[in-house]
DNA sequence: CTTACTATTGAAAATGATTTTCAATTATAC
DNA sequence: GTATAATTGAAAATCATTTTCAATAGTAAG
């Protein structure tokens, strides 16, 4: 498997941008976190390492990742916009406890293929989808 | 079944607020919507019967009704809320085209049945859930 | 290596939906 | 009626996100 930055790499001169230190620094800083993290909170720990990055530069750079599949968006529902690794990754679906804000990933085969069925049902071509439970998880129960 | 304007009543005296004429037109204009209505769509509604009704309170209102179990609100995922009637109808999934906008309202009792069941394997306690499944309808795809 | 070209950066401002503030108004209980 | 406190609506505040723009820095060509 092609390592994260060499995907960043070909997709970045495949729409002829260019390779810069802080692209680079912010697809790692997102790597070694543990996933879902907002743009505030990545921003924040970018700039441990390097001061001079700005918080426009990790907005725009999260989104190109998002473009080159390294990362996916999820939207909790709370306003903010949380980011989490996608390469090489399984789809899931999450389990989020409203107490603590926990969330555990999950996945079903069965209902991914009921999903599908019920698409088919109604005439419609599914590209991709949301699964969302809220409730509360084993500590917080 | 109670009328809507019962519950919303009910509501109100159970929390010692108070009956107003602008809660009753905001309730019923919702009501007579084709719903998934925003806030700026019910307040352009709204305007149309009673231009000194404001935004602000077609927003608390609305906010009321969520509480009062009247409503729902829905995030597609595009930082605009959405409410849809919740008094007397069923759960229900969303598939969302995202070619034209539309949405059609489904129900799988085996895949409800089966969100149940995975989250008791994680030891999880779902409290309610949003399933959405984006793609095409059947006239764009 | 140097230059020319243009993508990128970062600070600040803009956006846009939502939420709060506050003085005036109005519903409700007595 | 009167007193009390909830409600209203206009305007301002919030807050995450997005755009602007002048300065900076990759990249390719010479």
């Amino acid at each position: 498997m092609k390592s994260e930055l060499a995907v960043l790499d070909e997709f970045i001169r495949s729409k002829g941008l260019r390779h810069t230190h802080q692209r680079e620094e912010i697809l790692n800083i997102f790597l070694s976190t543990e996933k879902h993290v907002s743009i505030d909170e990545l921003f924040k720990l970018v700039k441990r390492h390097d001061k001079r990055i700005g918080y426009t530069t990790v907005y725009r750079t999260m989104k190109l990742l998002s473009e080159s599949g390294l990362c996916g968006e999820i939207d909790f529902g709370d306003g903010i916009l949380r980011f989490e690794h996608k390469y090489g990754h399984e789809h899931h679906d999450h389990l989020i406890c409203t107490k603590c804000g926990a969330f555990i990933e999950v996945m079903k085969p069965k209902i991914e293929e009921l999903q599908e069925r019920l698409s088919r049902e109604h005439g419609f071509t599914p590209m991709r989808h949301r699964l969302q439970i809220f409730g509360l998880c084993k500590r917080c129960s």
